[in-house]
DNA sequence: TCGTGTTCGTGATACCTTCTAACCAACTTG
DNA sequence: CAAGTTGGTTAGAAGGTATCACGAACACGA
């Protein structure tokens, strides 16, 4: 994020012009996605004429993905506030099919089809490790009541000898493949609902998804 | 699919072209996604200038949209041809991953991010609901063995109520309920290692993929 | 076989886009 | 106050979609 009070005057409207751009920016990407995102149409609405923004991003992809980095950032923030105020899975699972639903450009943004030459930033990757942290902290340490005892299954046996991704986590493996799979689970469900293919289908989506989200939660 | 063996000459020819320009519609798609489709380059490979491509296709939204019903029509044909030689819902879920695999923009071009001002042609939502009734077809009509013969959820009385998309079949809820979790399960998995979101995270995508294929199988 | 009309391909053009280059004004700083 | 940095402009290159007008090739009925 750009530093609004800092030092220099210079600075301050710097990152005035900045953030202006990027509220105009996420309108656009609102409106029509990010793919009809248009820097002179940003300009126009600014009241700058063309190449002046590129005093400000070098480019539209730099543009682009400051505005994921935000997104990440925005993401990972709302699920910390909810887990510090005592949020367990189910409760993320309702904020972040909230958080996609109040912008669903912004999710795919994150979560949709990747632009084919794009590399995600450390940045990035890091905010998206925390959103991971914040789930395994969220997953409880007992397996939930009426699951027999089990011995772990072969993929969480996998997962245990595969944790780049949770190395700085003390995570059990079974919570390791319960973090995933709310990931993937509800993404699963989210994705297809905010790309519309399940319109005409008849069913109410939100149903699908809280079942969805119960059988990691454990009903 | 244009009809290659046509009356008239003319027609044969028409639909010879149409093809070809199609074939480099997708090895471009297949190289950097639909986002990065050009008409000019294709006029320019096959040796055309520019506007005659207009001949064939009235504009780039229709080239583009005639390419997502062949994809569906693929993914269709493959899953039939599956399902006729005896297929079980792991072997479509395997089916799936392998024809994702395959072509990954391809994929996302059907289940991505939606272009926002993109209407699905009548054409597409029969294909997608043909592929849904193979789904069904090869759901089995007993929950798998080690379920306890349950009432119907909350979530399946809904979709027995509300079920416009299966009117065509006789499957009941629970059957529903699967093959609606066999599509958002594993494209949940699917989607998220296409975009490369598990790549850095150490473990092996293919095992949460089965892993998840499992659970609706019933193991 | 000879018009005749349809179809196909072309170049020119309009209007977008991103992005670079050159130039000028304003501000910051020594 | 002089000098250097920064912000803004216009012009232009390169490439995209799409329309138009025109000429050539083809198909077909008389």
């Amino acid at each position: 994020m750009s530093n609004p009070d800092a030092a220099t005057p210079r600075e301050r409207y710097r990152a005035q012009v900045r953030e202006e751009i990027k509220k105009h920016a996420w309108e656009q990407i609102a409106a029509a996605g990010a793919s009809a995102l248009s820097l002179n149409a940003i300009a126009k609405q600014i009241g700058m004429s063309g190449p002046a923004l590129y005093r400000y991003f070098a480019s539209r992809d730099e543009l682009i993905t400051e505005l994921i980095t935000d997104a990440y950032r925005s993401l990972a923030d709302t699920f910390r506030a909810r887990a510090a105020a005592g949020a367990d899975l189910g409760d993320l699972a309702h904020t972040l099919r909230a958080w996609a639903l109040d912008d669903p450009q912004r999710y795919f943004l994150l979560y949709g089809t990747p632009v084919p030459g794009y590399r995600a930033p450390e940045d990035t990757t890091r905010t998206a490790a925390q959103i991971m942290a914040v789930l395994l902290d969220a997953c409880p340490d007992e397996e939930p009541p009426g699951t027999p005892p089990s011995p772990p299954s072969p993929l969480q046996s996998h997962l245990g000898r595969h944790r780049a991704w949770a190395e700085q986590h003390p995570a059990p493996p079974a919570a390791l493949h319960r973090a995933l799979t709310f990931w993937t689970r509800l993404h699963g469900v989210l994705s297809l609902e905010l790309a519309g293919h399940f319109t005409g289908m008849g069913f109410d989506p939100a149903r699908l998804y809280t079942a969805e989200a119960q059988t990691i939660t454990g009903q």
